[in-house]
RNA sequence: GCGGACGUGGCUCAGUUGGUAGAGCAUCACCUUGCCAAGGUGAGGGUCGCGGGUUCGAAUCCCGUCGUCCGCUCCA
């Protein structure tokens, strides 16, 4: 069964403003999505949290962050001109596509059965390509990378020098990348821009396998502290038809989405195809010299692969919930307390001016440490489910009480408890409900 | 790209056999209230995705186009 139905997270994050459709005045453009002021929150707080376990809370990781924009070189090295390459043929017949490599008889249409009734085959790469420069010449193509990883192979060299890090270490990168996709689906989950969130392991040969097993755990352990049942998660291992043209191995890491289970992020075993591939290409060593055992060997790679976006989209469906309160439908997200685009609101009970001034208080001395929302517009009651609604874990309201005894009410989103609390002692006790 | 469905104010929708658009919610202002979507008054907001055609007249019919959803494909 689902988390939840996916036309209520897209309309929630449309009318409180977590993700819009791109170029909606000029009717939309396919494709693409923008982040509103929720969104932006979210998903960054998604990287962040990423980040924070894969870099900030290990010694053996470090993080760059590439350039998108690269020449032809870097894709006929890794293979991606050739190997991201779809030949595509249609049948004039029954107007049915295939991509002719995987036909078993290229003459003969296995839908309407019809004989050569083939077009020609068209070439689909999933790059953008581009021009660099005024002219468009030969010398000037450029593409969009269609992922981050090759980053950390051209750079390989000098982060190994510049971070003195040696196997097993690993180059994380978030960023932006773009696949001309053929179809883009389920919002946001297949677009053609995309954020990913890419971590390249490098480790001695012979370790690469329990290195493999290590972050396979590791990675499904990440979106279980992060908010997401264990029961909407699976690890499911590629079958050696379906991987990729770099891959000796790739389990994927699914989510059961509204659609069924689908991909969250693949952890793949490189081995030591992409250094080879550019050591060939770009004639640069790219190997590690171990000077205890006096040996130069080429790293393994195990690269686990998420996708930013599709990975906020999961967390808002696991986090979406309805309950009935006093006859009322009341919605809360669920969020992990670090991935909430607000920690906290600060609520005057009233919108009078003797509140205001303690309350906009408050909010300066919070904001110091966490994204904050202010709200002192209408009835308390629909302020807290506002802030329900958009996943923020506490609110702090601010009453006439709070003129006299200096205390304030914290509501905690989830068990809906309150407790009074001295204005001096906010933000410990915030720090200590929210755990950082 | 092909096949199928769809496209009306921010959201969810209603608009009868074609006669020049409505509701609820949301938003904003004021009054009242003051701890879980309160009440009142009022306001803003749509040339019915876009373009063309048929017609005296189209949100309603036809064509094209853009976009969305479901399949084929793809994969973070």
């Amino acid at each position: 069964m689902p988390a939840s139905d996916l036309d209520q997270i897209v309309n929630l994050c449309k009318r409180r403003g977590f993700v819009f459709p791109s170029a909606e005045i000029y009717g939309g453009f396919r494709s693409t999505y923008d982040y509103g002021p929720l969104g932006s929150l979210l998903l960054r707080n998604v990287k962040d949290a990423w980040v924070r376990a894969m870099v900030q809370q290990r010694d053996d990781v470090v993080l760059i962050d590439a350039a998108v924009l690269g020449p032809p070189q870097v894709w006929e090295a890794s293979g991606h001109l050739a190997n991201f390459t779809d030949p595509l043929v249609d049948c004039t017949e029954c107007k049915n596509r295939f991509r002719e490599d995987k036909l078993d008889d290229p003459n003969v249409c296995p839908s309407c059965g019809a004989e050569g009734s083939f077009t020609e085959a068209r070439q689909f790469n999933l790059m953008f390509k581009t021009q660099a420069g005024p002219i468009a010449d030969a010398g000037a193509d450029a593409y969009l990378r269609p992922e981050t990883a090759q980053g950390m192979f051209t750079n390989f060299n000098q982060v190994l020098q510049t971070s003195r890090k040696k196997p097993p270490f690993g180059i994380a990168q978030v960023g932006k990348s773009f696949r001309n996709e053929i179809t883009p689906q389920n919002w946001i989950f297949r677009t053609r821009e995309f954020e990913q969130m890419e971590l390249e392991f490098f480790v001695p040969p012979p370790d690469s396998e329990r290195w493999y097993e290590y972050w396979c755990y590791e990675r499904l352990e990440w979106y279980v502290r992060h908010g997401i049942p264990s029961e909407l998660l699976r690890i499911r291992a590629h079958d050696a038809d379906e991987l990729s043209h770099y891959s000796a191995g790739t389990s994927d890491i699914e989510f059961m989405f509204p659609w069924g289970w689908d991909e969250l992020e693949g952890i793949a075993q490189r081995t030591d195809y992409d250094l080879k591939q550019h050591a060939e290409h770009s004639g640069e060593r790219l190997d590690y010299y171990d000077q205890q055992a006096d040996e130069r060997y080429v790293p393994y790679v195990i690269e686990p692969a998420a996708g930013a976006t599709r990975t906020m989209a999961a967390f808002l469906l696991a986090a979406y919930d309805e309950e009935i309160v006093n006859d009322e439908t009341r919605t809360v997200l669920r969020l992990h307390p670090r991935l909430a685009p607000y920690k906290v609101a600060v609520l005057p009970l009233s919108k009078k001016d003797t509140l205001t001034p303690l309350a906009r208080a408050i909010r300066a001395t919070l904001g110091e440490r966490y994204m904050v929302d202010y709200d002192e517009t209408q009835a308390i009651g629909r302020r807290y489910r506002r802030q329900d609604e958009i996943g923020t874990p506490l609110c702090v309201t601010v009453d006439f009480d709070s003129l006299e005894d200096g205390a304030v009410t914290i509501r905690d989103r989830d068990t809906m408890d309150q407790v009074r609390v001295p204005i001096p002692e906010v933000t410990a006790v915030v720090t200590e409900r929210l755990g950082f």
